[in-house]
DNA sequence: CCTCCACCGGAAAGCCGGGTCA
DNA sequence: TGACCCGGCTTTCCGGTGGAGG
């Protein structure tokens, strides 16, 4: 160790981490009820949708063998379809531990990560408690076994969620059984002898309904509740309550709340969308020390939300969807506008030779990646016709390019091409 | 008015790495 | 061990298409 000296921080590190952990915060009260994840104990606006959802699900509380009805909730993003389910869920399992019910179980499946027929089973099957494996076994046989399971179930009722339920179909498409964990599941309760399960499905796609087989749709909405937009008063009084139970009295300046309920209402009323602006507004004054949340830390925040959104999609973006954005970036770094497809795939196949290790993708391929990225949001890309000259997209890119020098950067397998001039010319 | 471009995008099938089961 | 299954990614094949230019 002789002739190293030990850099020193000029200031005392331990003390200064256990200073940011003890100190208490002078904006939070409650951290936990300032996420969009968390469920209130009550919930503004929303009186209606609960007291309907009570009465379709009372039954399971009520003796005998009442049938009960599918349920089917739609409503676009952030107007509360999950907060009010799980919200009435809990308030069921508290009344059949009350009325000491056990034969009512739940059991919430977000299909967004859950997102084949398989894996829908295999999570039930682990809910009643049976060991499945991620892969191996055919889809029939993962569900005869969830069946068996659930008729040891003496007259047990399973309430079964499936939130994000429009993205079950949107991979099984491409399957030759398109939606067979819905279909099977619909049809289940006249395979059981001895238990029953009741389906609450929520949508965030208004069009779901259009793809989905009819027989499977008249039995899931049986019950239907549609979830609409809250406007900007709304939003206002739901900030307001959250803001009284999570934050200290006083932190939040003059038209702080409505300003962040009148941009999230803006976009379509999406209330976690104002939850998380206030959060990230109520983050940056405490990081600033500052005494109170003012507009300018909502419009901060807006940034903020916005940047991250950015950056975490660029980094989990696989490295042949990266090449792709990259080969549109090198087209307009040489200043070329309106590239299309075929400008990008030959961009895209010289970056692909200059980084030797990674073989290209066929122009199908790629043609998706783009599509990917448009919906993402990275790209713009626009249907053309260029009469005789065919029919192409438009592709521009739509983040900075600070953004993309940073994606380089950090990314160590793009190193060789960092500062790299295309050598591909336009026509 | 017709042609024909340069791609679009659906369908199907292949490959691979994960696994089960007898 | 071999037959078989799942899911994700990819290739192969191919019919389709809106409008500038002839």
């Amino acid at each position: 160790m002789a002739g190293i000296e030990r850099k020193t921080n000029s200031f005392d590190i331990d003390n200064y981490l256990d200073r940011i952990i003890n100190e208490p915060s002078k904006i939070f009260k409650n951290r936990e009820v300032m996420s969009s994840t968390y469920v209130p104990q009550s919930l503004p606006h929303r009186d209606e949708q609960i007291k309907k959802i009570f009465q379709v699900l009372a039954p399971v509380l009520q003796p005998g063998n009442r049938t009960i009805s599918n349920l089917f909730l739609y409503g676009k993003s952030g107007t509360g379809k999950t907060a009010v389910t799980m919200f009435v869920l809990q308030h069921i399992k508290k009344k059949c531990i009350e009325y000491n019910i056990n034969n009512v179980k739940q059991c919430v499946i977000n299909c967004r990560h859950i997102d084949t027929s398989y894996r829908v089973f295999a999570r039930l099957c682990e809910f009643i408690g049976i060991e499945i494996p991620f892969t191996g076994l055919p889809t029939d046989i993962v569900y005869d076994r969830f069946k068996t399971e659930l008729e040891k179930f003496k007259n047990g009722i399973l309430i079964i969620v499936l939130d994000e339920i429009d993205q079950l179909l949107k991979k099984n498409k491409v399957n030759k059984t398109p939606n067979k964990a819905l279909y099977l599941l619909t049809r289940i309760n006249s395979f059981l002898k001895n238990a029953r399960i009741h389906l609450i499905g929520i949508s965030n796609d208004l069009n779901f309904k259009n793809y989905l087989d009819s027989r499977i749709l008249s039995s899931l909405s049986e019950e239907e509740i549609v979830f609409p937009p809250y406007n900007s008063i709304e939003l206002e009084d739901i900030l307001r309550e959250r803001a009284k139970m999570g934050l200290y009295e006083g932190v939040l300046d003059e038209g702080t709340i409505s300003l962040a309920a009148a941009m999230a209402a803006s976009e379509h009323g999406d209330a976690r969308r104002a939850i998380d602006l206030l959060r990230v507004a109520a983050e940056l004054a405490e990081r600033n020390n500052c005494k109170k949340i003012t507009q300018d830390h909502v419009r901060e925040a807006i940034k903020n939300i916005e940047h991250d959104k950015i950056k975490d999609a660029i980094e989990t973006l696989p490295i042949q969807s990266k090449l792709v954005l990259l080969g549109i970036f090198f087209l307009e770094e040489k200043n070329y506008a309106d590239n299309t497809t075929g400008d990008v795939y030959s961009a895209y196949i010289e970056l692909c030779n200059k980084l030797s290790l990674i073989s290209p993708l066929t122009q199908r391929r790629v043609s998706d990646l783009i599509n990917e990225l448009d919906m993402l949001g990275l790209i713009n890309a626009k249907i053309v016709n260029l009469g005789r000259h065919g029919r192409t997209k438009k592709i521009k890119l739509n983040i900075s390019r600070q953004s993309i020098i940073d994606m380089i950067v950090d990314d160590a397998s793009l190193h060789p091409i960092l500062n790299y001039k295309l050598k591909y010319k336009k026509e």
